[in-house]
DNA sequence: GTCGTACACAGCTTTACATCA
DNA sequence: TATGATGTAAAGCTGTGTACG
């Protein structure tokens, strides 16, 4: 039975933060994607927007053993971890059986599976030798197709928590009628799988930023010669302001002009206008889009400099 | 502090199976 | 209907990091 990729309950989506002080590790990038099951739909309507972090989605390590320890309060919603599982499972699994419409599997990896509970080791090699002696003897390696009800579980159970506990895995074993070892390789597949889609959607977000900054780049270019064509003339240089300080912005590296004077503002050559209509650069880490404007004389409302470095 | 062991996981590969032309 | 190409997912293998004695 196939799963396709509705089942899977992916939702795709790709944003950019207004600010991107929502990341809470170091390992945070400014392209984050909600891969979450569609349970928690988040808009896609922007390109640039994103709603829940990656490392939130796929949490490290380290941090599985506190999902670890709430995870216990109602896993699965059914499955009682203290609970024996199902005679019938037991059944089956004793059987050489380990699901209802599994073959055989290939006897399993060599450290793959040392569960602390002996009792679990034994099922696992008693459920890996299959069904008949002859297959496991000519290392045929049938392949369990999981049925949509147990795929159904296994994404619940990654929608709650994307790594397991071995009570986690033995439980939800038993539920479903699998060993242990194929609800291991259940999730990290699943965590490749999704770790993939990030990858796909990091690859197209990259590729846009590409493609607009590729655009303002030409348009910067042009507005150079545009500016050095103006040099040249003398006209130019009659109406010209002379040289002021200008100061940038250390964060984000804005030029800004001086107050104006009386003087010379009434006859500084206006080279850009002021409400500039054409389409802004989106700027990783800025607020909103930035007008290029180069000599704005409006008051550039800035981050502070920490900003830019603390991601809290 | 170092070493050995066990374990979980990521990344990559292999392979069985399903689908389609 | 049979068959080969192709995609997908289950499973295997290996290296790495971590915990623990």
């Amino acid at each position: 039975m196939v799963v396709d990729k509705e089942d899977l309950g992916l939702s795709l989506s790709l944003s950019f933060p207004e600010k991107r002080a929502t990341a809470t590790n170091s390992s945070s990038s400014p392209l984050q994607l909600n891969l979450m099951p569609s349970a928690s739909p988040s808009p896609f309507g922007h390109l640039l927007q994103q709603k829940s972090s990656w490392t939130d989605t796929l949490p490290p390590s380290d941090r599985s053993m506190d999902a670890c320890r709430v995870e216990t309060r109602a896993f699965l919603k059914g499955i009682d971890v203290n609970r024996l599982p199902a005679a019938t499972a037991d059944a089956e699994e004793e059987a050489g059986v380990s699901s209802p419409n599994s073959t055989i599997s290939s006897i399993s990896g060599k450290r793959s599976e040392r569960e602390a509970n002996g009792e679990d080791h034994e099922l696992e090699r008693a459920s890996s030798r299959g069904i008949s002696d002859e297959e496991d003897g000519d290392n045929s390696r049938k392949k369990l197709r999981l049925s949509k009800d147990q795929s159904a579980v296994l994404e619940e159970s990654f929608k709650e928590h994307n790594t397991l506990n071995p009570k986690q895995k033995l439980a939800l074993a038993k539920r479903l009628g699998l060993r242990p070892r194929q609800v291991e390789v259940w999730f990290q597949n699943r965590r490749a799988r999704t770790k993939l889609k990030q990858t796909e959607v990091d690859c197209e977000y990259l590729k846009r930023c590409c493609e607009s900054l590729t655009v303002e780049n030409r348009r910067l270019q042009k507005e150079v010669q545009e500016l050095r064509a103006l040099k040249l003339s003398p006209q130019f240089y009659m109406q010209m302001t002379p040289p002021t300080t200008l100061t940038m912005c250390p964060s984000c590296e804005r030029v800004g002009a001086p107050p104006p004077s009386s003087s010379s503002s009434s006859t500084a050559v206006p080279i850009s206008t002021p409400v500039d209509p054409r389409p802004r650069a989106l700027v990783p880490g800025h607020p909103r889009p930035i007008p290029f404007n180069p000599w704005a004389t409006t008051p550039i409302q800035h981050r502070p400099f920490d900003a830019l470095h603390t991601r809290s």
